[in-house]
DNA sequence: GCAAAAGTGTTGGAAATACACCCATGT
DNA sequence: ACATGGGTGTATTTCCAACACTTTTGC
């Protein structure tokens, strides 16, 4: 059992000075941001990966991330790697889990901020610089550097939750989309298939999607009309309590 | 623009060496855990809290929190700090977010991992020991100490999105327990009156309570059935697809 | 004209909601 | 007897799931 004063002591109920000089001297962790880069591409859900040089999983991929600067808050952190590595601001970002067993990191005690973002492909294109850095199917992804897959797995699960709760997807998708695209997309993101006329019947009773009078062009059949998301609409509806259900 | 080097530099392909150099060195941060530890008591939901001694801050509540030992696991923090302020192990425990402003804590850059816990305060009763420690309606907090607020705040919207997902709220209520006293739980936790005879089918329906053929004991009125939850039988349901509903 | 995907409605079942009365207990 | 909450059932509505044919375009 502890004493009061021990209590007090590893509790919290210290001067300033005593946290200041904790804070100072011994209980300095490395933080670090992982990026899972999520991109949507030939149908397919796709992540940004670079390969690892560290012998110790040589071969292997790994997720896009970097230490965090002292100065620097976790989300610009995020956003940093992600300019960085795909040439893109203003890019859907979400902290999902902190991940901080005392042995995850070989180079020491790093205690990593998982993010995922959410990219246009096709902005994206010309931006890859860098040889190792490559685009890979979510569904082959396995055994990957570090707690990396770990990671993946999680910011994964999130997406698919959080694309059912919110319309993320789009950010996902060209600005202009056919309702066959935003079908696909959600069949890739979730893994497995929807009916078309139910898909459509929701979307449309949502009536979230704005009709842009234009139509798919260079398609090998008919041309699907192409839609807008009205992001404003939908922020203006207050999220409704959605019942116990599990 | 950047060079390939200056990219590969920051960009985290360095070799081992080079990053445990930084993490030994500069990239360093304090890294904190702070939980918010609710509990229901009087058909309220309550949240566990301490006076903040800073003089910053001086006669505002803050959470429950302590700096992370450099080879502990975040976790392990967590469940340390419940275990010195509840004296109860075994509880309920989810990481939910880390908040990380520069200068959000006076004390220099100190980066916290909130969590919320969940605990039957009838076990707890006889625990609290520090004086500054107090049990709060969640409905009458405000104007917390350092970034508490909004920790709080979020976490508080944690709960009441997971209680209608997954059967956590139980860890709020003895083992035992009527259907009036869950219905109250659910009301208290979502700030809402549901109708009482859905809300049995419901729970009914989902045939995850066992009925204990026990009943209520000294109540003023006729007594209601006790009921367990079967935590087993939930496990083995695997979790089904929801649906798009934003 | 053929291939490929667009576009479109109906129906049946399940689940959510709204709602009112009798029952068991303590005082 | 009465006050308090326990326990129950039904009708209505809403939402979801299943399902097939016609249309438009490119080749």
């Amino acid at each position: 059992m502890l004493t009061g004063e021990q209590l007090k002591q590893q509790a919290g109920v210290r001067t300033l000075q005593a946290i200041q000089s904790e804070v100072e001297s011994t209980n300095k962790i490395a933080l670090s941001v992982d990026c899972v880069i999520f991109g949507f591409d030939e149908n397919k859900l796709k992540v940004l990966l670079i390969k690892s040089d560290l012998k110790k999983y040589l071969g292997k991929w790994s997720l896009l991330g970097d230490l965090v600067f002292p100065n620097e808050d976790l989300d610009a952190a995020a956003y940093r790697i992600l300019k960085q590595r795909t040439g893109l601001s203003d890019v859907f970002l979400e902290q999902v889990h902190t991940f901080g067993k005392v042995s995850r990191h070989p180079a020491g005690r790093v205690v990593t901020i998982a993010y995922y973002s959410l990219i246009n492909v096709q902005h994206h294109k010309l931006n890859i610089l860098d040889n190792e850095l490559h685009w890979h199917d979510v569904k082959s992804i396995n055994n990957m550097a570090f707690d990396h897959q770990e990671i993946f797995d999680t910011c994964l699960k999130q997406l698919q939750k959080r694309v059912q709760e919110h319309p993320l997807g789009f950010n996902l998708l060209p600005k202009k989309f056919s309702l066959r695209e935003l079908q696909n997309l959600y069949e890739a993101i979730l893994d497995f298939k929807m009916d078309r006329r139910n898909f459509r019947k929701k979307f449309f009773s949502m009536d979230f999607l704005i009709d842009i009078k234009e139509m798919e062009q260079d398609v090998p059949h008919r041309p699907g009309k192409l839609y807008k998301f009205n992001f404003e609409k939908y922020e203006k509806k207050k999220k409704k309590f959605i019942g116990i259900d599990f």
